[in-house]
DNA sequence: TTTT
DNA sequence: TTTT
C-alpha cells in the first residue's frame, strides 16, 4: 500500500444502471448516485443539498447492479475516485471523475 | 444525516497550494493531490499508478495549507466529493469534481 | 488533527437502546449492533459471521436513538473506538471497547 | 456484502510488534497503537487525549510488521473490529476487542 | 504536478 | 506504551 484513495457513499440511484458487455463477457455498469445532506443556515432553517456521483462497476459488481439495482435503490458503495480524460464531440479534451466501486451493499428492505 | 459522501485520501501535493482571500477575509486554498497505488499484473510484475485529485480547503484549513503545506507534502485528508458546473472560455458548460476537505492531517516527519 | 480514530459500521440493533438521563438532562443511549459478513471457505461454501459492537451515543444522538431506534433497526454509524477500564463485581480491573457514535443514519425504509 | 465493519486509524506503535509463527509457517503480529486527538475545553484550552488500540496482523502483513515496524512507527491501518472471549487465569470469561488489520501503510519518512 |  |  503506497497511498489511500477511498470513497464511501450512501445514496440512491438516479436511473436504472446502464450495462454493457465487453469482450470476454466482461460487464460494466454505469449509473449516477445521489447523496443528500441536510444542514442549517444562519437562521436555523434546514436546507437539503444533493450531490450527484458517476459510478462505474465492473464484472461481478456490474452483474449485481444489472440484476438487483434500479432507479431509486439505496446502496452503500465503497471505491476510489478516478479522473479520466476523454474527447468530446468537438475533439476538445475534457475530464470526468468517476467512482470505481469495489464493494456494494444494498440497503433496501426486502419487500417480501 | 440523510446520506453519506465521504472521501479519504493519503498522498502528496503536486505543487504549492494556491491561496485566495475572498470578502470577509475568508481564505480558499486549492491544490492537486497525488495518490499512488501499486498492483501486480497477470505476470506478477509490480506496477504503480497515480491518481490526481483536486482539493479545495476553506477558512481555517486554507490557512493551515498556506502556512504548512507545500509541493511534496504528505497529508491525510477527509472530505466530500462535489461536482460543479462552470463555463469554459468558449462558453461551453463543463464539469469538475473537487474534494472539499473537512479534516487535514500532516504526515511529514518534522525535520528538526 | 493529530491522528485518526474512525469506525464505520452498517448493521442491526440487537435490542432496544437503553437510555439514561444524567445531570443537566444529558442523555446517553447504549445498545449492541450486529454487523454481518459473508465469505467463502476453501470448498466454495458460503458462511456468515456476525460481530457484535457496543455502541454509545450522547446527547442529541441519544435522543434520536430513544425516539427512532429499536431492536432490529438498520443503521449506519460513524464514530471512534474507546477502550475504558472498569471494576467488575470482584473488584478486578477489566476493559471494554465501545464505539462512541458521532454520526448516525437510519437505513430502514419508512413503512408508510 | 451484508454489512460494514470498518476501522481506520493513524497513529504510533507503543512497542515493537510481537510476532509468533504458527503451524504452516503462518505469522501473527500483535502490537498496540496510540491515536491522539486534541480538542478545546470550555475555556478554549487545548487538551490532548490518547486512545490505545490492540492490533492483530496476519500472514503477509505480520511479516511486513516484523520487518519494518517498531516502537514509534507511524502507520495508517484499515481493518475490522473483532471482540473475542477468552478465559483469564482465574478461569473467568473475559472479552477483548482487537482490530484485525487488512491494509497497512507506513507513514514514516525514510531517514536516508 | 507528488512520493517511494 | 507512542507521537508532536
Amino acid at each position: 500500500m503506497k497511498g489511500l484513495n477511498k470513497v464511501m457513499l450512501i445514496g440512491n440511484l438516479g436511473k436504472d444502471p446502464e450495462v454493457q458487455t465487453l469482450e470476454k463477457n466482461i460487464k460494466v455498469a454505469k449509473f449516477s448516485l445521489a447523496t443528500t445532506e441536510s444542514f442549517k443556515d444562519d437562521k436555523g432553517q434546514i436546507h437539503t443539498l444533493t450531490d450527484w456521483h458517476s459510478i462505474v462497476l465492473w464484472r461481478g459488481l456490474a452483474e449485481l447492479a444489472e440484476k438487483y439495482l434500479h432507479k431509486g435503490s439505496t446502496i452503500y458503495i465503497e471505491g476510489k475516485n478516478k479522473t479520466r480524460a476523454f474527447e468530446d464531440k468537438q475533439g476538445i479534451k475534457r475530464y470526468v471523475t468517476e467512482i470505481i466501486g469495489e464493494q456494494v451493499l444494498m440497503l433496501d428492505k426486502k419487500e417480501s
